[in-house]
DNA sequence: ATAATCCCTACTTAATCGCTAGGTATTCAC
DNA sequence: GTGAATACCTAGCGATTAAGTAGGGATTAT
């Protein structure tokens, strides 16, 4: 049940820019110092990112990549779709992109009990990732942040 | 977050199992007329079972595989990480397998946001899969069979 | 002895992952 | 208007993995 490096690097990339200050664009080239994500790999991904209308760019030499809504308006669910699939471990309990069972492998679509369970998993996966935000995230971070610098 | 064809596999072939009658053990060929996986492969499959000692088998002319424990005390959980590995999205977020993330990618392991809800997800995973047991299953297929039986 | 079975290892083919390379187009500063 | 910094785009590549296939050896009931 593997989460994708693209997955991974996108989230973090998505959580550097929602909790940036101000208004400024960041360049995959900040982005990667940042981040540790190797520059070339991350461009690819924030232009996937950008075709789904979840950052947008400018061009040019201040050009880069801010987020295209509100922190608060982009759920990680969202984004681990775009990078990694449906979140269902089997195509037959995926909402996004359902399959019907061949007949030999679920012989009554609706009383596979397989497919029952896995449909539970998906639940639970969507459960945890479509109700988190990045601005749910960028909270918890600064949050932790805070704590540090207190050392508490 | 796919499970792999082996893991799909496993369970059906466990489940098959875990529904048959008396104590005779099926053998490859058998599973696979009943479930439609290829045979040599479910063999391999069944050998990694075995090795598990999930399943026990016997040889030579009426031989077989049969559950080595009883159904309800086989769990999905223990299966798919058999099959597919670890739960956890991130090997991070891992306890079968805990592997600390690189200093880089989660400055404070202890404060990192995507840890924690990675780790989420894993809880969530483990959360059916480990209280599922193919017990459960079977019982919930035969409930689905006799619906169909008497046509409600 | 024979046939059915499990046991084991090796091979194969295709896809996917995780990048790297290298060009084009655009924008800003000077 | 030139140069540098950026985003945009496509191709390729090496390693790994997935999903099997192949084939032979060991064991057992008949």
């Amino acid at each position: 049940m593997k989460l994708s490096t693209r997955g991974d690097y996108a989230t973090r990339a998505l959580l550097e820019l929602s909790t940036a200050e101000g208004p400024i664009a960041l360049s995959v080239h900040q982005l990667s110092d940042r981040t540790g994500i190797p520059a070339k790999y991350l461009e690819q991904i924030m232009m996937r990112l950008r075709s789904a209308q979840v950052v947008r760019s400018r061009r040019g030499v201040h050009g880069g990549y801010e987020l295209a809504r509100r922190p608060a308006e982009i759920s990680v669910g969202e984004v681990v779709r775009l990078m990694d699939g449906p979140l269902a471990p089997s195509p037959c309990a995926s909402q996004s992109a359902h399959v019907p069972c061949p007949a030999y492998r679920c012989p009554t679509e609706a009383g596979c009990v397989l497919r029952g369970l896995w449909t539970d998993v998906r639940d639970a996966i969507a459960d945890v990732l479509d109700r988190t935000t990045f601005g749910e995230l960028a909270d918890r971070q600064r949050e932790a942040h805070r704590r540090e610098a207190y050392s508490i």
